[in-house]
DNA sequence: AGTTTTCGAAACGATCCCGTTGCGTATCGT
DNA sequence: ACGATACGCAACGGGATCGTTTCGAAAACT
């Protein structure tokens, strides 16, 4: 039968290791803060120590590159425990504070504040990808709360939601290089939200 | 006496037309998304329907104009008023609503978001310049509350600061386009907060 | 009128990146 | 071994922007 052959790959593969090394020169330069349009083939190549050839010869264009290369990211999204709602948002947010002091993370928050407007094909595929998984996440975990009757029954999920990750961001990139975050503030954050996200 | 002398000013006067043309197209363009990197003296002049020697003789580099450019952004911080900690949150957060749809005043946020790693030099003029200011005007507004009793007396002001500010900026940048900030998301992010920061 | 400075426009050589091609070498299957 | 493919490298012509310089015209003061 003629299945989907492995293809027969005649000659030399390629290499794994190359490709890593690609994805991961992208990945850190989107990290670093480097723009989709600034991202330069040849600034790749030379950080992945690779011929511009072995990228042209996977991606037929610089937004494919950083596409696969984002899709390269699967995140740690911590299973919520039992330990109730406010254990499960500390814990949420306690992971956006860690992730943004580092390199290979921030590239999440650097495309989706600064390439929806200019990559909207890329920035809708990013946001399917990566955004509204973590964005279900969270809301579930609300609703959850709302459930259980931990939560008022007539919280506003979508505004509860941006209250807390708005804020967590506002930190995280507004409060500019030298002001590291501080390593209660997600229980602060809660801590103050709940107050009038409680029921009763 | 040698006074601070008009400087004589011999010769044909600089042309006030042209600087604001410049520093509009410099806006302009940096409120539709440009980052400082790529912004080119080449393109700001051609956008401002100007000679590129005229931006170089009044601006050393590219950072000098950008922050002269940022530094005309005087804003319009409204009064706030006698209306109580409600009114004057919603506001303010209507300011923020109503700007972010506006080209002009997108490049506050384009800058704080995205420079600050790059430009240190430059997100720190800007800090000092524009975001502080704001920062303080709203913080004012919570302390006051505070002060009046409206709010409860161990409020962390910088938290509800955040909590407000930051769910703003979250549905204005991370929504993408397309996803327009509804009209009352002030006063619902205002009245959920407000539960847990009233006192009583 | 004469001087001085600015104006917009054009051109300079230099540098970067584009996407492609050719090269000699390396690493697979047969 | 041998053919096929991928590898890193260097070079190609083409385009964009850099910061500077030169130019003739315009606009102020003495």
């Amino acid at each position: 039968m003629t299945t989907i052959q492995e293809s027969a790959a005649r000659g030399r593969p390629r290499s794994e290791r190359a490709e890593k090394a690609i994805v991961d020169a992208t990945l850190d330069m989107i990290g670093e803060g480097v723009t989709v349009s600034e991202l330069s083939i040849e600034a790749v190549a030379t950080r992945a120590g690779v011929g511009k050839t072995t990228i042209y010869r996977r991606w037929s264009n610089k937004e494919d590159l950083v596409v696969d290369s984002l899709a390269t990211l699967r995140l740690p999204m911590p299973e919520p425990g039992g330990g109730g709602v406010r254990a499960d948002l500390v814990t949420y947010l306690g992971v956006m504070r860690s992730e943004s002091s580092e390199l290979r993370n921030r590239c999440i928050t650097n495309i989706a504040l600064n390439e929806a407007d200019r990559f909207p094909d890329l920035y809708r595929r990013f946001r399917e990808l990566v955004i509204e998984p973590r964005r279900e996440a969270f809301r579930e975990v609300l609703r959850r709360g709302v459930a259980t009757g931990e939560l008022r029954a007539d919280l506003d999920v979508e505004v509860a939601m941006s209250m807390l990750v708005g804020a967590m961001l506002f930190h995280t990139k507004m409060s500019g290089p030298g002001y590291p975050v501080p390593d209660d503030l997600p229980e602060r954050l809660v801590d103050e939200a709940l107050r009038g996200f409680r029921a009763g």
